[in-house]
DNA sequence: TATATTTATGCAAAGGTTTGCGGAACTGTT
DNA sequence: AACAGTTCCGCAAACCTTTGCATAAATATA
């Protein structure tokens, strides 16, 4: 089937391409008969603007990238969600990619992204990234870069984040407060920014208590999760409260403690950094802090937003993390 | 920063446009040192072609569209997970949108659509969509369509497909292997061609063997799935195995089963169809029949890449369902 | 040496849209 | 009747790439 084009238009109408593009923008120029006639045609063929056309008359395209580890996991997928909506709702087109957490595969998306002149681009860098070369060459061309939940460690980047201190600071103060005095903290890969930021807030917060008692183990699976957890929890003393980084280590850690019949919180206390989701569908509900996803992904659109209106100077914002309390403290 | 173009490395070389074009496409006619000065440029500059005038002048735009109900959800994300990879793989771009299950937001993410002249559209239907005559409009312009998970009821469409029939018929055998007599059935809206599909196979496995009672109920979310199974198990009697048609509403069912400490599998059995991921997350593990979203994505994938070759006959494909044994019988 | 062939490159058009500028055709003013 | 001011519309260029065709230079053939 043939396209409806301006030129089509024009000659079915007898006009210039130029009234008939003018009538359907509502330009001043064009007479009230005429616009009428052109949009009812339009209407009638159910033409389309060609986007191509469009990006490549104005040399900017209204595509944004968003570069993933991986979409098919909590919180990137809310993210996404998220992004998704306000790209729909201020007609932005979302150019999906994931990493799969390979830096190769990463240096290539973010040559996909160029070569779809992506507008802007949102990232989440994959777990080994350290190169930041391929990154700054957006930064020299103009192109905003706005970096969620794994951020890179300079000054120079815009940042949009969990409030990682402040949350893992909550969660174990909520521990504190309950006369825990032997904790185990499950926190995920080392050379995650997330990860060092919390794990420093925990041990701060431990700090300033007499007697307390805290074990740090990392993590990359939930698998992985589980494991730890099964060998603190099969000796005679354990843990009497667990802190999970995130759902990914939530899940492991919940399946070590119902698979040995732990009683939670009569035996031991949990509470988890979470997207919200999963915490509810445990019984007792698991009290959490939440690290929304969705939350974080309409933070980092107004930021894009931002940058695209010349707002470049770098900055580092935090969404809010509020404590939903489930039962299990 | 300029942008870089042919023009721009031509002016440079003192070539022709055309000369670069066609030695960075190792063009025969071009000389074998020209053809180095080129490539040596493109590389320094960083040069990447201009997509959108490619896809102007090719009249093709390697995008492929995909229209899900929401990306966080089991299964969908799995579904999208898959179908990025394959686009990745073979230089596709890919647009995804979401409906929110609004048949209005449908019709609208179809003109996103057309107006990004995609090649092709992968789409899981809203719950109320039957109007299908804004996707007919995409058949009478060659562009190929690929349903997939809620696909619409007509002889002349591409669907891609869980076995619904088998999956349900495999579960619900495994029930009656078990001798199990008092099944809860719960399944997902009523509307949707999944649900129908599965509905009438369980019924009809049932049909064949006597003394069989069965409860079907249907719910559109977790947190309806969940007052419903109270409902059935807070009774004197209570079912002896319950059936879930997803994972949405095997999470609901197993927080009602959880509050009431109702004993896996010593009171009643659970089975679900299933994405993979959850059950094995509860404990005992759940059995479940794999509807997997990744293999569905890369199923469909090939389907569409069979579309855009020319094999435009509509066809009906499904994934395997092969079943994962638990605990839970 | 004159002609035919090969090799290497350039010209120009097309794809669809936007927009500055110019220009008819009118309306209204002296 | 001569002029200025409106109103409405069209021309053409630009965005960047690809590609059929033409052309110039170099080589081979007679």
């Amino acid at each position: 089937m043939e396209n409806i084009t301006l030129k089509r238009m024009a000659e079915v109408l007898g006009l210039s391409i130029s009234t008939v593009s003018r009538a359907l923008k509502n330009h001043p120029d064009i007479s009230a008969s005429t616009k009428k006639r052109v949009h009812e045609i339009a209407a009638f063929l159910d033409y389309e603007p060609n986007i191509n056309a469009i990006n490549l008359r104005s040399k900017k395209n209204r595509v944004l990238g968003l570069i993933v580890p991986t979409i098919s996991i909590f919180f990137y997928d809310s993210f996404i969600s998220a992004i998704e909506e306000e790209c729909r709702k201020n007609d932005y087109t979302l150019l999906i990619l994931q990493s799969g957490n390979d830096p190769g595969i990463e240096i290539n998306n973010l040559s996909i992204c160029r070569q779809n002149r992506v507008s802007g681009l949102f990232v989440c860098l994959a777990t080994n990234s350290v190169n930041m070369k391929a990154f700054d060459k957006f930064k020299e061309a103009d192109i905003p870069l706005v970096f969620f939940d794994k951020v890179p460690l300079g000054k120079g980047y815009n940042k949009v984040c969990i409030p990682d201190e402040k949350a893992a600071k909550l969660a174990v103060e909520s521990l504190l407060k309950k006369n825990k005095k032997k904790l185990l903290a499950v926190l995920g890969n080392k050379s995650h920014s997330i990860t060092r930021k919390r794990l420093q807030s925990i041990k701060k917060t431990i700090s300033s208590k007499k007697g307390i008692e805290i074990f740090i183990e990392h993590c990359n699976s939930h698998t992985e999760a589980k494991n730890i957890t099964r060998q603190y929890f099969s000796k005679k003393t354990i843990p009497d409260a667990i802190f999970c980084m995130s759902d990914e280590i939530l899940i492991g850690v919940m399946k070590s403690l119902n698979e040995l019949k732990i009683e939670i919180p009569a035996q031991t206390s949990v509470i988890a950094l979470s997207d919200g989701f999963l915490p509810k569908f445990y019984t007792p509900e698991i009290t959490y802090i939440e690290t929304s996803g969705y939350k974080l992904g309409k933070l980092a659109f107004i930021r894009m937003l931002n940058c695209l209106d010349g707002k470049v100077e770098p900055v580092e914002i935090f969404t809010d993390s509020p404590m939903f309390k489930g039962e299990s403290l």
